[in-house]
DNA sequence: ATCAGGGCATAAGCTGGATTTATGGGCGGG
DNA sequence: CCCGCCCATAAATCCAGCTTATGCCCTGAT
């Protein structure tokens, strides 16, 4: 049924000398699309087929059918449906909760690929480190689009130096950066805190390890990290008195992240970077004492023009937020 | 193009008197579906069309059309294309990155739908209470797989007395509750600890609050709360000795969630609930001091029977984990 | 120099899934 | 007792994605 349609000439051809995969299908064979997931959530807010079609801007005949083949691709059954409405069953209130993340998870790439995208005729334009626009921007795009649904956002990313200088010359309203020093030409307030931790692979000696490292072990160790000039790195160097050693240097954190999980060595990220790699057991943090690894998050604009308008509503949204 | 085919009839029709929705248009119409996301992480880890497509298992000019429509749909450029192999754009780089969360959260949903459905002719059988299922037990399910991707799972949620009562009937072989107390007849371990907070709409006047809440105070409140022998409610009512004050109760944590977000009242919740909610500043923390609002999350077995193979397994990627 | 190999693009034909319109059957409230 | 809301089924349509078949480009080896 919803599997794969015929067995592709490629994995009939080769699949002898192929190494087997982890994933035998691929995950959207076994996941409906986020159409589905969409409608199931607007099923369980609303009670009832015809309505969550109605919201949706579909029919009802059509909604009946997704909800059903979801129910035939899942093996499970998600609604109760009766002559005066739909309940979800228990199966369905729980698959609905997971269902709820991808679809949360989709509107963050919305926001956040809309952002990149409307690089022109945007009303305001944020500029952001890497670290801030890849787990935190999004979240704030669409807590903004809640409150002011036609503000088109623009976001350019890259690191603390390209931050000042596109709002230096004006290209940006606002920007985001995590070093430890705050740019010459711009104001900045605090909005949150981040931790770097120490992780390794779960096989890693330092995975098991109760006492604490402190800063002369991490100095003396050979570690995955990003390359110089990045906020992470800087602030490690920082609090190491620049004497981190690189075992290898990296140009992003998901590289880092792969290095470490591959069991390259130990690493020092972000903790917004690794949630998933530790929820998974991936990655599993080390212990470390004695080393200021806590580095605050800023807005920052050019100094004297403090944020106006969308930017300070943008603003006042990211204050004391999370971390 | 990507957008809306033709103007749906409902839209057209009845479009003067509908209230207009946030959302314009559907998500899923914004958003790729899962397939291409899945396409463009794998292009990114193998820096190839060609050894994407192969890895899925697809040809490589459907991967090379697809990659291309996924950039018209989203009007940014993804990768670099060169005789030579493919690698990411800048914006390729972050876009891949959210894509990364969706289609994570999209293996989290497989995980649990499947064992939701396994229940039958499964190697573990697993019971767990509602909120365990549903933050926590998929992402364990994506490790066991990991360590041992034959052993079919299967899940059983209800509450802590279901728990035990399917573990004493030898229908499950592992548990997980986070109540106070451990039922009769079960062993136990503490496999990770949540907390219980107290969160309310930004407008509500606690979300200003700077003082901390005191048992008194809380006891004193009239708070959206689970029902009577849920696992938050057990933890809340012995934390202020038996007396917390219900506004209204709800069967579910995501029906607190939505009563708390439009303002009925403060909520008591775990933290595992709400971390959307509170980074895109739905909702919002009120300290509490005073108050033992810590619980343990426990793995439990019949007594006597300790937990051994796949069982054995699965509670060893668990201790330890997150909390 | 030349040839093989890996990599990407384009074109044409096919298929399946999702949608729409049209219609029918249950249950409950005025 | 009938009207309204809800869901199901049936038939026709349409589009998105897949496959096969080629062609071009670049690189490195012979």
């Amino acid at each position: 049924m919803g599997g794969l349609r015929r067995t592709p000439r490629t994995a009939a051809d080769d699949g002898a000398e192929r190494t087997e995969r982890q994933v035998p299908a691929a995950l959207a064979h076994r996941v409906p699309d986020l159409g589905a997931l969409e409608l199931l959530l607007a099923v369980a807010r609303l009670g009832s087929l015809g309505g969550a079609a109605r919201e949706l801007g579909i029919t009802q005949p059509a909604a009946s059918s997704r909800i059903r083949s979801m129910e035939r691709q899942l093996g499970l059954a998600l609604v109760d449906r009766s002559p005066r409405g739909s309940r979800l069953t228990d199966a369905g209130a729980l698959v609905t909760d997971w269902a709820r993340r991808v679809v949360e998870a989709a509107e963050a790439f919305d926001a956040g690929t809309q952002a990149l995208r409307d690089r022109r005729d945007s009303r305001l334009r944020v500029a952001a480190s890497m670290t801030i626009a890849e787990y935190l921007l999004p979240g704030w795009l669409i807590a903004l689009r809640g409150h002011r649904p036609d503000t088109a956002v623009s976001l350019l990313a890259g690191n603390s130096a390209t931050v000042a200088e596109r709002l230096l010359a004006g290209e940006a309203d606002l920007g985001f950066v995590e070093g430890v020093s705050v740019p010459a030409g711009l104001d900045s307030v605090v909005i949150a805190h981040d931790r770097l931790i120490v992780v390794a692979a779960p096989a890693h000696p330092w995975a098991r390890r109760r006492r604490p490292l402190d800063a002369a072990e991490l100095a003396a160790t050979p570690l995955i990290l990003r390359e110089k000039g990045s906020g992470t790195r800087q602030v490690l160097d920082a609090a190491l008195g620049g004497l981190a050693r690189p075992l290898i240097e990296l140009s992003s954190t998901t590289a880092v992240k792969a290095a470490a999980v591959s069991g390259a060595g130990p690493a020092v990220l972000s903790e917004l970077a690794v949630g998933d790699e530790l929820t998974l057991r991936r990655l599993v943090t080390v212990p470390v004492e004695g080393v200021a690894l806590r580095r605050a998050l800023r807005a920052v604009w050019p100094a004297g023009h403090r944020p106006a308008g969308p930017a300070r509503e943008l603003l006042s949204l990211t204050r004391s937020g999370g971390g």
